[in-house]
DNA sequence: CCCCAGTCCTGCGGGC
DNA sequence: TGCCCGCAGGACTGGG
């Protein structure tokens, strides 16, 4: 389930990566069913090996890791993805290796010439992917229409431009990626109930101070839940990219607590609905769903 | 254009 | 003990 919060902690992980050049490509063996890689291998490995990684970043879910040669290597790990510098949970869902190598040409202030690193992609469930574009491909493929802003670069009127005359509710809308990037089931619960809105509330009947008061949840839980590192839910799936949980889930305030006491009202008010064939949670108490008609 | 339901994939836990 | 089924929810697709 990683998030905005979980991919941009992978992204700050393997910033250890930069000034590195990849030397290998390698696919594991592996039982289960392969993910997509894009191109395929011999044309992945003909493009990639050799390279210099320049930067890392993120787009949306989405880490980016950029070779010299205007080139870009998308890892989106969908539900079950890792991006990994440590050992993976097991070998058994070790899905991408790219060997890493700080040569003399790579020139990096701090690098030892010759030290090395495993690059690695990790999916239990493999709805994840690994591509590598042209810098300007991977800009057509994204652009707006296709991909929203970023949740925690947008504006208060660009949110409000893309949302406030939608007829959908505010929940379902804020998991849509080409109105904002980067919130997902977890993050929009969380969202709301800090925003004291209604989950099922339709967009267009929010009032200009509640598209205040979400902007503004938006930032603050994104952010607070980059500073604990993401959350690792029950099934333990999610992890840095040194294999550690994040400690975020020790912070929610409704995801997945139906039947606790909200942190806010001290109620046994929290409960479980489905939107859009999700799990929604939020207070009955704190969230009213109001007159808005 | 807008929006929704179905699909992909694996592992886990509940029911019997 | 084993089997089956439902569930988790990222992004994408096909349809109304």
């Amino acid at each position: 389930m990683p998030e905005l919060p979980e991919v941009e902690t992978m992204r700050r992980g393997i910033a250890p990566v930069v000034g590195y050049r990849i030397t290998a490509v390698e696919r594991p063996r592996c039982r289960l069913k392969p993910i997509a890689i894009e191109p395929e291998l011999p044309q992945f490995r003909r493009r990639a090996v050799g390279k210099r990684i320049e930067r890392v970043g993120r787009l949306g879910k989405r880490v980016l890791v950029y070779l010299e040669g205007e080139e870009v290597i998308v890892l989106e790990p969908r539900m079950t993805g890792l991006v990994l510098l440590a050992d993976p949970p097991n070998r058994e869902h070790l899905r991408l290796c790219l060997h890493l190598t700080a040569d003399a040409a790579s020139n990096g202030s701090a690098l030892q010439t010759g030290a090395t690193l495993s690059l690695m992609y990790w999916d239990r469930r493999g709805l994840g992917s690994v591509r590598l574009f042209a810098v300007d491909e991977l800009h057509r493929r994204y652009s707006d229409g296709m991909l929203g802003p970023d949740a925690l670069e947008i504006s208060i009127d660009e949110l409000r431009a893309r949302l406030g005359s939608s007829r959908r509710e505010i929940k379902v809308a804020l998991l849509d990626q080409k109105a904002v990037a980067g919130i997902g089931n977890l993050y929009a619960s969380e969202i709301l109930f800090l925003a004291r809105i209604h989950p099922r509330r339709p967009c267009h009947t929010l009032r200009k101070s509640e598209w205040l008061k979400l902007h503004a949840a938006m930032q603050e839980v994104l952010e607070e839940a980059i500073r604990y590192e993401g959350s690792t839910l029950g099934d333990g799936t999610y992890r840095n990219a040194l294999n550690q949980q994040g400690s975020y889930q020790n912070h929610h305030r409704v995801y997945a607590r139906a039947g606790k006491d909200c942190p806010r009202c001290g109620h046994n008010s929290i409960v479980r609905t489905v939107q859009a064939q999700r799990a929604t949670f939020h207070c009955t108490r704190c969230q009213r769903e109001g007159n808005w008609s």
